[in-house]
Formats: C-alpha cells, sequence, structure tokens
RNA sequence: GGGCGAAUAGCUCAGUUGGUUAGAGCACCUGCCUUACACGCAGGGGGUCGGGGGUUCGAGUCCCUCUUCGCCCACCA
C-alpha cells in the first residue's frame, strides 16, 4: 500500500475523530473500574469547565491538550480512563454579555424584569453556548462526551442546594452584616479574589480636621478618597503616637459636612503612614467598619448602589445639595475644590497604590456595607492544608504548593452572594411575619409558605457566587449528591487537575476543600499548573489586545497534531508558551515538521515493507539479528524508559494513615508529568535514531528477498509501532492514521486504546555496541567528508586501521563494513599497519583509525596549519585534566568511578594527541 | 509591606542528590532536490551559565550579596 505524498489532515483528522466516536473509545464505564468490583483501575480527569459562552482560544487549547495527552497516556496504560467534560454558567461573565446584547436593544436588565431576563440569558445559552465543546473536538479531545456537565443543570443545582443547606446546618454558612467589595456597574458583590488589584497613581490628599476648643489647632488626615469624608463618623490615631496622645477623647471638626466627630485610639492607624491620623468611614471601608465596629460607631452610607453620592442610610445632613447626585469620582473632585476653598485642604500628593477593580468589566470597585451570605473557611482550609503536607495532593510545579500553604494559612471567609440574576439562586427563604430567628428557612426544596406562621415565604434575592457550584465539580459531575451513584464509587476520587495558577484559589483550593467536606476524601492527587500562551512581548494573549492566536486557524493551516506538538513539546513545567501571532508559520513549524516527518517514515516503511503479515520480534531468534536490529530495539527500550521516566507514576503508592489512604513517595512526587521532557524523549527516538540511522542502515536489507528481509521487516514494524504508541498522545490523529495502516492491523482497532510498550525482559546488547562503533565511524567519515568539502555524490574509499588492543573492532567492521559504506558514501577496507600518505585521519573509541585518503580532493598546506592548531588545543586540555589528576586531594576524595573516569579521558586525549602527530608527519611531512 | 520564583547560545527553554569536554528546538552559516521526507539530509559557528564574594579537590548546580525581571498575598488610610 502506498501513502500520498502528502499527509492531507484536513480530511484525516475528522475522519478518525468519526470512528474514535462511533467505537465509542473514549467512554468509561463504571463496572469496569476496579473499585466496584471490575478489573481496571480508574484514571479520571475532570476537565476545567470553560464558560459556556466562551470561544476556543489558545489558552484552552493548552489547557485541554495537556489533559488529553494524559488521558490519552492513562488510557494506554491500561486504566479505565474517563475525562468528564462541562461548561460553567459563569453568573458575572454571561450575564454581562446579555446585558450587553439587550443594551443593544436600548434596554436594561431592570426594563425586561428578572424573569424575563433570566428566560433570555437561558435562551441566549441555548442558542449559542457550548460552541467550545465542539471545537475541542478538533483539537482531539478524548473526552466522554455522553457525560457532558452544567454547572446550572437540574443535577448540579441540586448539588449545589444540598452543600449549601448542609453548611447552613454544620454553622458554616452564615449572614453577615460586613462591607464587601461592590461592582457599582454589574450591581453585585465580588468575593475577594474576584476584586483584582491594579497598581494606580493617585492622589494624597491631607486635610485638616480643626480640633474642638483648642483654639486653631487641627488634626491632619490623609486620605486618597476625600468623597469618603462625609461619612465619617470618628478619626484615630494610634494609642502609642506620642504626638496625638492628649487628644484622644476630644472632638474634631468634620469640614464640609460640619458635625463634630471623636478622635478615637485604635492601633490600626499606623504612625508611620500619612500624618499618622486616618479618617473613619465604617460604611465604606473595610478596615474602618471594624474600627467602628471596636468602637461602636455609626455607619452612615454615603453612597449608593450606582456609586452616587446621596444620603443613603444614617447619614441626614451628611451631604450638600452640591454634591447629592454627583457620581463618587465627580464628587471627588468637587469637595477637593471646597476643602481648597475654604482652606482645609493642606497638600496634595501623588501616591502609588493599588485599587481594586471588577475582574469582569474593570471598574473600580466600591466598599460598601451590606448584607451577604459567607462561607467560614478555617474549618474547610483544614484538611485541605493537612493534604499537601502529608503529600496526599501534590501541586506542579511544586512551587506553587507554598503558594497554596500560605493562602490557606491566612485563609478569609468566602463571600458567596451575588447581587444578580443569573446563577442559583440563594435556597433561602424569609417570612416577614414571624421573628428571628424563625423568620429564616434554609431548605433543599422551594418554600411556598412558611413553616412556622403559613404566611407566604419569600426567596432570598441573591444568587451564589459561580465558584459555588464549580467547587463541587468532582463530585457533582458523578453524581453527587446521590451517594449511591455508580459512576461517584467507581470513579471518585479523581486523579489529576490540570489548569492554570490564576485560578488555584478561585476554584482549586475550594474543590479540594469540598472533597473533603463532602466526601471525607481529596478530589485528587496530582494538580498540574500549566504556564500561559503569551506573545514574543510576553504579554498574555487576549481578545482585548488582539494578539491572540486562534487555534483554530492553526489547526486548519497544519493540523491539530501539529498545535498539539508545539504547544506540549514547547512548554517546560509550569513555564509560559511563547508564540508569535505575527508569525503562525514560524511559530508551529516545530509540530508541522515533526508530524511530516512522521507520515514520510510511514510513507518510506509501507512503501518498502509491504503487507504481507510479518513475524513478531519475539518470534526470532537472537542469532539472526544484525547490529543495527539489536541496536535500535535497545534505543527503543532506553526510549520507553525515558518516557515513563518523565511521566512518571498515574499514582501515588505509598499507604499512609490518611483520609486519602496514599501519599506521594518523595521521589516520585515531583518528577512525574513532565510532557516536554517525555515530548522530547519520543522524538529522539522515531527522529534521531530510527529514522537517522536504523532506516537508512536496513534500505538493502528490505529489497534483498530472504530469511534477513523478514527479520528487518519485523523488527522494523515493531520499532515504529512501539514509536506510534509513545507518540499517541501528543499527536492522535497522524500516529492513529499510520498504525491503522501497518501489516497485520484487524479492522476495529484503534491505537487510541492499544497498549502502552513497556521495555523488553530480556534484552542483550552486544551487537547495539557494536552498532555504535559503526555509527561512530560513519560520523568520523562524514566529517572528513565535510571537513575537506568532497561532495556528497562522491564516494571515497575509507581505510580502517583496528587498534591492536581492540580484538572486537576488527570483527564488527568486516562484518558491517556495507552498512557503513551506505550511510557514509564509502567503500571500506580494513587494513593492517600501512601507512596511508595524504589522507585524514580519525580516531574512534578504542584507537580504531579511519583514514581517508585525500589525494588531490584537498588544500595539504590549509590542513597541516588546522591540524596543528587542533593539536595545541589538545595539548591544553590534557595538561588541565593531568593536573587534576595529579591533586592528591582529587584522587582522595572523589569517588572512585569519577577518578576513573577522568583517567579514561586523559588516556583517550594522549592516545588522540600521538595520531594527531602522525597524522601531521603523514600529511605535512613535519 | 510580606512571601515565592527566574536570570544558561540570537530567541524559547532542558540541565535530576555538586563530578566526563554544558544540551535541544527555532534562527544563522556551508554543502546537497542522495527516489520516505527541502516541512528534508549532512556538516558548522555561537555560551567567562546576570555581577561580585564564599564553601569545596571540584560549582551552571550549595551559601551570602547586588542587579534586573516575573508571580502570589496583604488592613498601601
Amino acid at each position: 500500500m502506498s501513502l500520498p505524498d502528502r499527509y492531507d489532515f484536513s480530511t484525516t483528522e475528522p475522519e478518525i475523530y468519526r470512528a474514535w466516536i462511533e467505537a465509542g473509545v473514549f467512554e468509561a464505564r463504571a463496572g469496569r473500574s476496579e473499585r466496584v468490583g471490575g478489573e481496571r483501575e480508574p484514571y479520571t480527569i475532570v476537565m476545567p469547565p470553560p464558560n459556556v459562552t466562551a470561544v476556543l482560544h489558545v489558552g484552552h487549547g493548552l489547557n485541554n491538550t495537556v489533559q488529553d495527552v494524559i488521558i490519552r497516556w492513562a488510557r494506554m496504560a491500561g486504566t479505565e480512563a474517563l475525562w468528564v467534560p462541562g461548561t460553567d454558567h459563569a453568573g458575572i461573565a454571561t450575564q454581562n454579555v446579555v446585558e450587553k446584547l439587550i443594551a443593544g436593544e436600548g434596554m436594561t436588565r431592570f426594563d425586561l424584569g428578572r424573569d424575563a431576563f433570566v428566560r433570555r440569558t437561558e435562551s441566549f445559552v441555548t442558542e449559542t453556548g457550548g460552541v467550545i465543546l465542539q471545537q475541542l473536538r478538533a483539537i482531539g479531545a478524548s473526552a466522554d462526551w455522553r457525560r457532558t456537565a452544567y454547572t446550572l443543570s437540574p443535577e448540579l443545582s441540586r448539588a449545589v442546594r444540598e452543600a449549601f443547606v448542609r453548611l447552613y446546618e454544620r454553622g458554616l454558612v452564615y449572614r453577615g452584616h460586613r462591607v464587601i467589595h461592590w461592582c457599582p456597574r454589574c450591581l453585585t458583590s465580588l468575593s475577594d479574589e474576584e476584586a483584582e488589584f491594579q497598581e494606580e497613581t493617585g492622589a494624597l490628599y491631607h486635610i485638616a480636621y480643626p480640633v474642638e476648643g483648642q483654639g486653631g489647632r487641627s488634626l491632619v488626615v490623609a486620605t486618597t478618597r476625600p468623597e469618603t469624608m462625609l461619612g465619617d463618623v470618628a478619626v484615630a490615631v494610634n494609642p502609642d503616637d506620642e504626638r496625638y496622645r492628649d487628644l484622644v477623647g476630644k472632638s474634631v471638626r468634620l469640614p464640609v459636612v460640619n458635625r463634630d466627630i471623636p478622635v478615637i485610639a485604635d492601633s490600626y492607624a499606623d504612625p508611620a503612614f500619612g500624618t499618622g491620623v486616618v479618617k473613619i468611614t465604617p460604611a465604606h471601608d473595610a478596615n474602618d467598619f471594624e474600627v467602628g465596629r471596636r468602637h461602636s460607631l455609626a455607619m452612615p452610607v454615603i453612597i449608593d448602589e450606582h456609586g452616587v453620592v446621596r444620603e443613603v442610610i444614617d447619614a441626614e445632613g451628611r451631604v450638600p445639595k452640591e454634591l447629592t447626585g454627583l457620581d463618587r469620582f465627580a464628587a471627588r473632585e468637587k469637595i477637593v475644590e471646597m476643602l481648597r476653598a475654604s482652606g482645609a485642604l493642606q497638600k496634595v500628593e501623588t501616591h502609588r497604590h493599588s485599587v481594586r477593580h471588577c475582574y469582569r468589566c474593570d471598574t473600580v470597585v466600591e466598599p460598601r456595607l451590606s448584607d451577604q451570605w459567607f462561607v467560614k473557611m478555617e474549618p474547610l482550609a483544614r484538611p485541605a492544608l493537612q493534604a499537601v503536607r502529608d503529600g496526599g495532593i501534590r501541586i506542579l510545579p511544586e512551587r506553587w504548593e507554598a503558594v497554596y500553604v500560605n493562602w490557606l494559612t491566612n485563609i478569609r471567609d468566602w463571600n458567596i452572594s451575588r447581587q444578580l440574576w443569573w446563577g442559583h439562586r440563594v435556597p433561602v427563604w424569609y417570612c416577614d411575619e414571624c421573628d428571628p430567628p424563625q423568620n429564616i428557612i434554609v431548605s433543599r426544596d422551594d418554600v411556598d409558605v412558611c413553616p412556622h406562621c403559613g404566611c407566604p415565604a419569600r426567596q432570598d434575592e441573591d444568587v451564589l457566587d459561580t465558584w459555588f457550584s464549580s467547587w463541587l465539580w468532582p463530585i457533582s459531575t458523578l453524581g453527587w449528591p446521590d451517594e449511591k451513584s455508580p459512576e461517584l464509587a467507581a470513579f471518585y476520587p479523581t486523579d489529576t487537575l490540570v489548569t492554570a495558577p490564576e485560578i488555584l484559589f478561585f476554584w482549586v483550593a475550594r474543590m479540594i476543600m469540598a472533597g473533603y467536606e463532602f466526601m471525607g476524601r481529596a478530589p485528587f492527587h496530582s494538580v498540574y499548573l500549566h504556564g500561559t500562551a503569551r506573545d514574543t512581548q510576553h504579554r498574555k494573549m487576549s481578545k482585548s489586545l488582539g494578539n491572540g492566536i486562534d487555534p483554530l486557524d492553526v489547526i486548519a493551516l497544519y493540523g491539530a497534531d501539529a498545535l498539539r506538538w508545539t504547544l506540549i513539546a514547547g512548554m517546560g513545567m509550569g513555564t509560559d508558551v511563547i508564540l508569535d501571532p505575527n508569525d503562525i508559520d514560524k511559530s508551529f513549524a516545530t509540530g508541522r515538521n515533526f508530524a511530516t516527518k512522521l507520515w514520510n517514515i510511514g510513507r518510506f516503511l509501507l512503501d518498502r515493507v509491504g503487507s504481507e503479515a510479518i513475524r513478531s520480534v519475539a518470534s526470532i531468534d537472537a542469532s539472526s539479528l544484525t547490529a543495527a536490529d539489536e541496536w535500535i530495539l535497545s534505543r527503543l527500550d532506553e526510549a520507553i524508559t525515558d518516557c515513563d521516566r518523565a511521566l512518571g507514576p498515574l499514582q501515588p503508592t505509598q499507604p499512609h494513615d490518611s483520609p486519602d489512604g496514599r501519599v506521594w513517595r518523595d521521589n516520585e512526587r515531583y518528577a512525574g508529568l513532565r510532557l516536554n521532557e517525555y515530548a522530547e524523549a519520543a522524538r529522539r527516538f522515531v527522529w534521531n535514531e530510527l529514522a537517522d540511522w536504523y532506516l537508512e542502515s536496513l534500505k538493502a536489507r528490505l529489497d534483498t528477498p530472504g530469511d534477513d528481509r523478514e527479520v528487518a521487516r519485523a523488527v522494523l514494524v515493531h520499532a515504529f509501532d512501539s514509536a506510534l504508541r509513545l507518540l499517541h498522545p501528543i499527536v492522535p490523529f497522524v500516529t492513529e492514521s499510520l498504525w491503522q495502516r501497518l501489516p497485520g492491523r484487524g479492522t476495529g482497532e484503534f491505537l487510541a486504546r492499544a497498549a502502552w510498550p513497556s521495555r523488553r525482559s530480556d534484552s542483550t546488547s552486544r551487537g547495539a555496541a557494536d552498532f555504535e562503533l559503526v555509527r561512530e565511524a560513519v560520523l568520523a567519515v562524514r566529517q572528513i567528508r565535510a571537513d575537506n568539502n568532497v561532495p556528497p555524490g562522491k564516494a571515497v574509499d575509507v581505510h580502517i586501521r583496528p587498534a591492536a588492543s581492540d580484538a572486537t573492532a576488527r570483527g564488527v567492521f568486516e562484518r558491517e563494513g556495507g552498512t557503513l559504506g551506505r550511510l557514509a558514501r564509502a567503500t571500506v577496507s580494513v587494513v593492517n599497519g600501512a601507512a596511508v600518505t595524504a589522507a585524514a585521519h580519525a580516531v574512534i573509541t578504542g584507537g580504531t583509525e579511519i583514514i581517508v585518503p585525500l589525494a588531490g580532493l584537498i588544500d595539504v598546506e590549509a590542513e597541516c596549519a588546522k591540524l596543528r592548531t587542533e593539536a595545541a588545543e589538545l595539548e591544553k586540555q590534557i595538561t588541565s585534566r593531568r593536573g587534576r589528576l595529579e591533586n592528591p586531594k582529587y584522587v582522595e576524595r572523589a569517588p572512585a568511578q569519577v577518578v576513573a573516569n577522568d583517567r579514561a579521558i586523559l588516556e583517550e586525549m594522549v592516545q588522540k594527541r600521538e595520531q594527531l602527530v602522525e597524522k601531521v608527519r603523514a600529511l605535512c611531512g613535519g
């Protein structure tokens, strides 16, 4: 069978994907898991659910390629491999998209009303959602699509309610009256993680507050937000601050508002910052709120939910008419003007500081006093912390473990209510007739009437943070809260979680907490944090910067395999991938070239090997194998070892007395999942060893019918088959396509579920060593040819003079002369002591000389000059190495092995020097 | 402010507990369309491993310090 010249990925990839789906290759069955009596170890990955409205970008491509490589490897390694796909309803993000949509129609969500808006969003999601999952098929994602989950589905909504109610019953969900981060554009609260800092240049305003009854003395406060002074209820100084000690308990006059407020002592005031005096605005600053609570101060609210300054709560008489109704930033300018006019503004300094912004719309966050639901985190964090300390969970790369531990040790409670319409409604109902605590009903089922008085109950208006559904993902997608779910029994705990470090806290840490809280054990044993795709200026690829690369473009141009190979091979553990969006061709050349190379190896092989049955390598008597055969088989064993080492064990194996039962061994914990090292090991084998050497060495054998041809066919097909298996997880399409065409392959067989290769149990390597000698000789001849510009078409004579001390070399070259000649374009003869004049020499292992007569081919004088330089260089190295070996301390203390090795190298150098001297004498006559 | 990490070839990065003459891909140079592959083959140039100091027989690897860059956290009024 012969193949087309070019690999046509654009038709091949979809065909192969369809065949995989039709054969159910990606489908995992609970019944086969050994946890429920089956015979296979399960291996599970849950896909970080992309936003339901997302379209594929290179970040998704990266994330899902990594997952696919791991799950395909696990599948081939014989596990019951399950990859659970799905999408996230993405509360704020999706609501923003739909709000923008209806804004185009001149409407706000309030015009539509809640029910209509939610219906509108639902239909939007139904129509346009899930595109990304379709796109993931194009990159080859081997997920079990029958199990596609959605965080807002009825099943997952049930899990969300169950989790909320259980936590409430345990006292871990509570209602708090707090200052929280508020986005005046999205009109919702945000968690600490959602309110992101951005470094900005602002101003620090120094404002004088006159001290009551102290004739002209005033306290100067420094603030970046003068508009909030309308809500000031005190000024605070540090109790140890000598400058102000006498003023504690006195009053100061609040400018603009013109009312008296007390001077209080609180350690929150930092004597070293600004003037050491801080104004206290409890309703508009989280720290001030705490101070206010400690001192039982009033908490007037002077900025409303839209960020507009007015008298909102307990603020009568605080906001002057000219400021009322102004946006907070306009009010700031105005109030600064007023302060300046009145002389209260003493100075304005520029000030670098970080300001929190909404992570979705970038609006400056406004701290706001309101009632919110919180999750008490400290009890949840404890087992999550312990797991990483014990080694039940590893985080790769290692350095993120420190970050994780640091965050969990200082964890703060989680604000889970959002004033949005799109999401899981908080499962809490209120009765307006009953008195607390009866007026709050937390329920798994909808509540119509108050169970105490029968009055109509109204549900909490808020929805839950999107992450409150995401944190249940590993359990909810497997059927929780149905604890009898066979999927949960078969596949929980899952194995590896693959994501970006940005959501380590948002998501990963919380999933771990949920795993322990609701299932009693960790949701996975490995967290793989990969890097970010960036452009050549190291900027994150993003839609807004316009520096992104569309994975589908790359697939259209070069195929999914090219995309996947480039990403995996180019990404060290935890490092970013740098790609040039302006030169896709160059960026993905590695992957494209590699896929083509594989295709061409396959083309050669199928053309020369034919389709007749082949023998199994195991059935071939060792004596029938040539040196090249033994060499490539031993190289294959090495490649398998290297790949296995780079990938590491699938799961932790050390028994441990902890909820998870097993922990990572120290030597394995951070060693695995080196995907780039695995890729490199496999590439080296198939390209630099199989193609460059083995293939070239056996062309003649394949063209000569007979027993040896059968041996060569068998070994070649075996080696290539194994290479395809090793490479399949990274480049699944081209490998599958070639593998199915190999001789003897039955229909319905898929590489995607073929067995991962393993080393031969008995490996003899004498032939392998012989071939290494031939390789060395070939390299030496090529070097001589290149150095002397001998045209490639021109065959040269090669005389090989084996060193007297090396008895085997003569035999090897007498046997393998043909191979050597073919690979080096040379006619080979093995000679004795006879001198050959006007020749270039090289010396290889054991002192064997490679001699190529250059009569008429070279400039003798230039060659001699070169040789003399080489000799001088060598002399220097010899001196330095001999010096080291003469150092008694080195010889005494260095390991014997090292010293012996060093001696051997020195000896080799000395020998080489002798050869050089002789060569110079022969060639230059000196 | 606290913590973490990085700095190795023009670019992106490997370099396992200190131990052969520091590697790969891409880029570059030279020669080749040698019937599997020019998306290729053969050969080559290029690194005082960020600066300085120290430990050691021996340092890219360990310690200190400085410089530059990046990340995480934080009550930066």
